[in-house]
DNA sequence: TAAAATGCATGT
DNA sequence: CATGCATTTTAC
C-alpha cells in the first residue's frame, strides 16, 4: 500500500489570531500504513453523540494507538479526550477524517470494559461516555510512567509472578443451606450466581474471602463505603497478600490511578472498593461479591445512575463470570433474581441462625410503668443496663441531632421552614432553631397555622438520646457516632454507650454486648416504598455487630412487636421477609417487578418528553405529580414510566430514543431522566 | 454538548 | 429582502 499523505489540520483552534489573506499552513502529515483508522469515542456527554466516530493515525502514532488508549482529537472545532476503541483498514464515514492529536498513555481500557459501559449505558438510557469516566480513573502521568516500558505500552504479556492464594474454606460452609455447593461450583471454576444471606455471627469479611480463595483469588469485592473498604481490605490482604487492591473514590488521584494500573497490569487480582471498582480490569476476573446491595451508595450519584449490583450482573452476563450478592439482609431486587431463578439462594440453616443474639421487643418483657414517659422503653433500658456491665452497648438511634422535629403545642402541626419547607429543628441542645434541610435559622418561630409560639419535639435525635443515656448512666461513657459529631469506624471492648444514627455504627472489637434499635416506628410510618426495606437492612446490620446469645449479646427492637419487620428480626429470617415484600411489590406491580423510568423537570417539559417517548401501550405512566419543593426548583413535576421487568431493555431503548431526539430540552426547561431510581413514590 | 446551519417573524 | 433570534442539525 502507497504510503498516505493526507492534508492534515492540526494547530490548535486560536480563536481571533487568524489573520484574512493568509491561510493558516497545513501540513502533510504521514499517516500509518497499516489500519489508518481508528474509531474513538470521544468524551464528549450527549446522547446524540454516543458512538465511536473515525480518526487518522498519524504515522509517528503508529504504535502508541492501541484499542484502549486514550487520546486527544480534534470534535466539533474543539479539543477533546477520547477512548480508541478499535482500529480498522478503511472508514465508513463519507467526509474527510481529522488525525489523532495526540496520545495519552497505554491501554488502560480493556475491551471487556469498553463493552460493559457500552451495556450499562444502553441498560441506563445514558451514554457509555459517562460510564466511562467513573469505570476508568483519570490519568496520572508520573504514576502512570512507573508502569510503562520504553514501548509505550502496558508491562504486560508477561505477566508477574503471583504467590498461590491460600485455598482452603475456614468457616463452616455446611452450616448455610447450599452453602457447600456455593463453594464447590466456585472451586471447581463453574460460573454460580447466588445470592447470600450471611449468618449473623459469621464475620462478612471473613466469608467473602473465603468465596474469593475458591474463585482463584481474581474478583472484585464491591462494598458500600470506604469503613468497609477497610475492614474488608484488611481480612483479604491477611489471605491474600500483594494480590490485594483497594480501590475507592476517597483515595488521592495518585494512588487511586496507582491501585487501578496494579490491577491492570496484573499484579493485583483480588480488587476490594466502593461502587466503582465493580468496573475494575481484573485479568481473568472469575467472582464479583457485591456486599449488602440494598445499601443506596451502591448507586452512582450522577446519571445515569447505575446500581453496582446491576454493573455487576450485566458483567457476569457478558463474561461469565460468578457473582455473589451477599449480606445480612436481602434486598427487593436480590428476592426478585432469586425468584426468577437467575440466584441461587444460600442463608444460614438453623443452627447456623441460633448462634445469634437474643431478640428482645415490647412483646417480651414487663409492661411499662405509667411514669416511664422515657425515650427509652423499659425492657431496652434493662439491656442496656444489663449490657452495659459487660460491655460496649449500641443505642441506634433515627436522626443525628437534639431535636430533628417540633410540633405546635397548640394545633400540632410541623414547624416548617419559611424557606423551603423543610422540617425546623435544633441540632444541639443550646442550638437556635434551624431548617433541616436548607439550613436557614430562626430565632424568632412561630407556627404558620395558627401562629403559636409554644413546640414540642416530635422526634429525638441521636444528641438528646446521649444526654438521657448520661443522665441515667453517670459512671459509663457515651459517645455519639453520627453526621454532625463524626462518624466513628471503631469502638473498643471497654464498657460503654455507643449511640449512633442508622449507617453511622461503629463496629466493636469483640462486638457489642447489647443492642437497642430505637425509632424503628417512626421510620416504619413515614412509608416510602424502600423505607421497610432500609429499616430491616439496617437492623439485621445492627444485630450483626453484636454478640450471639451465648455469650449474652441481646438486641432490643422498640417497634411494634407485631410488625412483620419487626417479626423477621425476632425469628433471624430476613430472606421470608425479602419475600414477602416481593410479592407485595407484585400484586401492586412496583419496582423491582417492573423496570421504570423516572422523568423530572418542568411540567411542559416533562410531557413533552414523555410524549416524545416511544411507548409500548401496554406500559403504565405515573403523574406527572408536583415534587417535593426544596428551593427554588419547586415548580417542578415527576413523572414515573413502568414497565414488565422483562421489557426493561425496550423501555430504556425508549428513553434514549427521545433523548438522542433532543427531546430532554434545554436550559431551563430541561428534563432529568433516571431509569431505575433507588426511590419511586 | 457546542458550533453551524437553517427557519421564521419582524422591520425597512 | 435584510436582520435578529429560535430551532434544528451536525460533529470524524
Amino acid at each position: 500500500m502507497e504510503q498516505l499523505a493526507i492534508a492534515v489540520d492540526d494547530s490548535a483552534p486560536t480563536a481571533g489570531a487568524r489573520r484574512k489573506g493568509r491561510p493558516r499552513p497545513k501540513v502533510a502529515k504521514a499517516i500509518s500504513e497499516q489500519d489508518p483508522v481508528a474509531e474513538v469515542l470521544v468524551d464528549v456527554n450527549a446522547a446524540a453523540v454516543d458512538h465511536t466516530f473515525d480518526y487518522l493515525v498519524p504515522a509517528e502514532f503508529d504504535s502508541a494507538v492501541v484499542p484502549g488508549c486514550r487520546v486527544r482529537v480534534r470534535f466539533a472545532g474543539r479539543l477533546v479526550n477520547g477512548f480508541v476503541l478499535r482500529r480498522r483498514s478503511v472508514s465508513e464515514h463519507v467526509g474527510k477524517l481529522a488525525a489523532i492529536n495526540k496520545v495519552l498513555g497505554p491501554d488502560v481500557l480493556i475491551p471487556e470494559i469498553a463493552e460493559l459501559a457500552r451495556a450499562v449505558a444502553d441498560r441506563y438510557a445514558g451514554t457509555a461516555n459517562e460510564v466511562l469516566r467513573e469505570a476508568v480513573p483519570p490519568r496520572h502521568a508520573r504514576t502512570e510512567a512507573k508502569f510503562v516500558e520504553q514501548s509505550g505500552a502496558l508491562l504486560n504479556g508477561n505477566p508477574p509472578e503471583l504467590e498461590e492464594p491460600s485455598v482452603p474454606a475456614t468457616l463452616d460452609w455446611a452450616g448455610y443451606e447450599d452453602g457447600v455447593q456455593l463453594i464447590e461450583g466456585l472451586a471447581t471454576g463453574r460460573v454460580v450466581r447466588a445470592s447470600l444471606i450471611a449468618a449473623l455471627a459469621d464475620s462478612g469479611p471473613d466469608l467473602v474471602a473465603d468465596l474469593v480463595a475458591q474463585a482463584d483469588a481474581r474478583a472484585i469485592v464491591v462494598v458500600p463505603d470506604g469503613a468497609d473498604v477497610d475492614r474488608f481490605a484488611e481480612v483479604m490482604g491477611r489471605r491474600f497478600g500483594g494480590r490485594v487492591a483497594r480501590l475507592t473514590s476517597d483515595q488521592k488521584p495518585q494512588d487511586r490511578y496507582e491501585a487501578f494500573l496494579r490491577v491492570r497490569v496484573g499484579e493485583a487480582t483480588v480488587v476490594v472498593g466502593t461502587r466503582n471498582c465493580v468496573f475494575a480490569p481484573v485479568a481473568g476476573l472469575r467472582l464479583i461479591v457485591v456486599w449488602d446491595d440494598g445499601d443506596e451508595s451502591l448507586v452512582q450519584a450522577r446519571s445515569p445512575g447505575w446500581h453496582a449490583r446491576e454493573v455487576a450482573a450485566l458483567r457476569s452476563l457478558e463474561n461469565d463470570t460468578s457473582v455473589v450478592l451477599a449480606g445480612y439482609s436481602r434486598s427487593a431486587e436480590a428476592a426478585r433474581m432469586v425468584k426468577q431463578r437467575w440466584l441461587v439462594s444460600v442463608e444460614p440453616g438453623r443452627e447456623a441462625r441460633r448462634r445469634s443474639a437474643r431478640v428482645l421487643t415490647s412483646a417480651s418483657g414487663r409492661a411499662d410503668d405509667p411514669a416511664a414517659h422515657s425515650r427509652i422503653p423499659r425492657f431496652a433500658w434493662e439491656a442496656v443496663s444489663r449490657g452495659v456491665a459487660a460491655g460496649p452497648v449500641l443505642v441506634q438511634v433515627g436522626r443525628a441531632g437534639y431535636v430533628p422535629a417540633l410540633a405546635c403545642e397548640q394545633c400540632r402541626a410541623i414547624v416548617k421552614c419559611t424557606m423551603c419547607e423543610g422540617p425546623m429543628g435544633q441540632r444541639t441542645r443550646n442550638a437556635g432553631f434551624q431548617c433541616r434541610w436548607c439550613g436557614h435559622p430562626s430565632d424568632d418561630l412561630a407556627c404558620a397555622e395558627c401562629g403559636g409560639t409554644k413546640f414540642r419535639a416530635v422526634r429525638i435525635g441521636s444528641e438528646r438520646t446521649a444526654e438521657e443515656l448520661r443522665a441515667s448512666f453517670p459512671d459509663v461513657p457515651v459517645i455519639v457516632s453520627d453526621s454532625i459529631n463524626g462518624v466513628q469506624t471503631s469502638v473498643g471492648t471497654t464498657e460503654m454507650i455507643v449511640v449512633a444514627t442508622v449507617g453511622a455504627e461503629p463496629h466493636a472489637v469483640g462486638r457489642y454486648q447489647a443492642a437497642v434499635l430505637l425509632d424503628g416506628d417512626a421510620q416504619l410510618v413515614g412509608a416510602h416504598l424502600r423505607s421497610e426495606e432500609q429499616l430491616v437492612r439496617r437492623w439485621f446490620n445492627a444485630a450483626a455487630l453484636v454478640k450471639g446469645e451465648s455469650d449474652g449479646g441481646v438486641v432490643a427492637v422498640t417497634a411494634d412487636a407485631s410488625h412483620r419487620a419487626v417479626q423477621a428480626l425476632v425469628r433471624s429470617d430476613p430472606a421470608g421477609w425479602a419475600e414477602r415484600e416481593l410479592s407485595e411489590r407484585q400484586a401492586t406491580g412496583l419496582p423491582p417487578v417492573s423496570r421504570c423510568a423516572a422523568v423530572t423537570g418542568p411540567a411542559d417539559g416533562v410531557a413533552q418528553f414523555v410524549q416524545a417517548c416511544d411507548l409500548d401501550a401496554g406500559w403504565r405512566v405515573l403523574g406527572p405529580s408536583p415534587i417535593e419543593g426544596r428551593g427554588k426548583h419547586d415548580q417542578h413535576v415527576r413523572c414515573v414510566i413502568l414497565a414488565p421487568h422483562r421489557e426493561g431493555a425496550r423501555l430504556a431503548q425508549a428513553v434514549k430514543g427521545a433523548l438522542v431526539l433532543g427531546a430532554g430540552g434545554s436550559g431551563e426547561s430541561r428534563v432529568v431522566v433516571r431509569m431505575d431510581p433507588p426511590s419511586v413514590l
